[in-house]
Formats: C-alpha cells, sequence, structure tokens
DNA sequence: CAGTATCCATTGGGATACTG
DNA sequence: CAGTATCCCAATGGATACTG
C-alpha cells in the first residue's frame, strides 16, 4: 500500500466525514438547541444539561470551521459572543427533527 | 450529588441515546449497506473498506441489541450467519440518505 | 461573560493471532 | 466463515482552576 495516498482523510466515506462533523457527543444538542434562533455561550451552557465548559467550545469550534455555526463577538463588558446557525447547518434541521422523532418511537 | 440516581442512561437527553445507538463510527455505514438487501458477516467487511473484525462485530451486537439488526445464524459448514434490518431500523434508511445528501452538497 | 489551560480517567479502536 | 481474545496506543471527555 502506498504510504502517500493514505491521508486519512482521503480514504474515508461520506458517512464518516459528516459524522466528523455532527456525530460529536453534543453536535446534535447544540445545533437543536440553536434551531429556534441565536445564543449565547452560556445561554447553550445552561440549555445542554451535562456538557462541559471545554467540550461546547470545543464543538462550537468545529462547527464554526466546519460552516455549521457563525460565532459573532460584541466588544461590550462583559463580553457578549452570539452563536447563529448557517444556512448550511440550518439545512440539517429537519434531519435532526426526523431523528428526535424516531427517537421518541423507538426509544425505551 | 446523590450516587443512585446518576446513574448514565437516566440523564442523558434524547439525542444523545440516538447517538449511543448509530453515532458509532460505523454504524452508519452499515445500515447504508444492509439498505439494499441482507447480508452475510463477511460481506459487510468487505463492503466497508477500513473496518476491522472487532468493530464490525462490536457495532453488529450493539446494533442487534437496539433491535436495529437481526442476526440469522444457519448451521452449515462453514457457518452461514445473515444480517438484516429490522422494520425498526428501516426507518432510518430516508434519515440516512438525506444525511447522505447533505454531506454530498455540503463536504468539499 | 466567554472562554483557556491542565490534569487525568475512560473509552475507542487498530493489528494480530487464534478457534469452532 | 464467523467470530474471540489480547495487547496497546490514541482520542474523548470530565472536573477544576484561572484569565481578559
Amino acid at each position: 500500500m502506498d504510504k502517500e495516498n493514505i491521508e486519512k482523510s482521503e480514504n474515508k466515506c461520506e458517512l464518516q466525514k459528516i459524522l466528523d462533523i455532527i456525530g460529536g457527543k453534543w453536535s446534535m444538542s447544540i445545533i437543536y438547541a440553536l434551531i429556534s434562533d441565536k445564543k449565547r455561550f452560556k445561554e447553550l451552557e445552561r440549555m445542554i444539561p451535562g456538557i462541559s465548559t471545554r467540550m461546547l467550545v470545543k464543538e462550537l469550534k468545529n462547527m464554526e470551521e466546519n460552516g455549521i455555526v457563525t460565532r459573532t463577538a460584541f466588544a461590550t463588558v462583559p463580553p457578549t459572543v452570539e452563536y447563529n446557525l448557517t444556512p448550511k447547518g440550518r439545512k440539517l434541521e429537519p434531519i435532526i427533527n426526523e431523528l428526535y422523532k424516531w427517537g421518541l418511537e423507538h426509544i425505551n
């Protein structure tokens, strides 16, 4: 096997690339929380029970890099930062809703 | 905090329970492979590039426990085992297809 | 408020060899 | 063929303290 061609991203199939983006433990919960409206950092932290600061930061950063959310900072004191879904992220809304419905029907 | 009430499954929200079932690195690929028809173990292993025996076993077992796939063994020599989607698992088909489409449109 | 920075335990997951 | 059994490294993720 050629070492050169085994760049990790090259031999991944679509579904796995998708999971890199929204398969994280908290990504879907974050998207779900943002569907109704944009939210501040602390709001998200409160809305998602069990998430740690560290994970919320990491997931948001990852989602921002992947064009799922936007981050807007205001130079206030104390600082204000708003997170919002991009159009690309918003297209996931029906999918997540369907998943959610599937879960309600089939889990427990 | 009460130790008794912190059973891991109790304080998880829906989306996270769903991800336990189909958020595994390979679960969706397996479901995707089973959409067209039932498959034998080795067939799945060949259809999903990069998966290891160990992971295929684990994911199939997990999915069986969660009622996503059925496992049927035939007492032949050598052994034959077929995996198939349950109706519950098949309901995930449109969702996974939508996810797949989203990925094609928005990744790369 | 909106993060960073650390430390550390748990889990995920690959490679390989073996079995009924 | 359809798995088990090990070994072992890497990634995940929680708790906590600190900062502009």
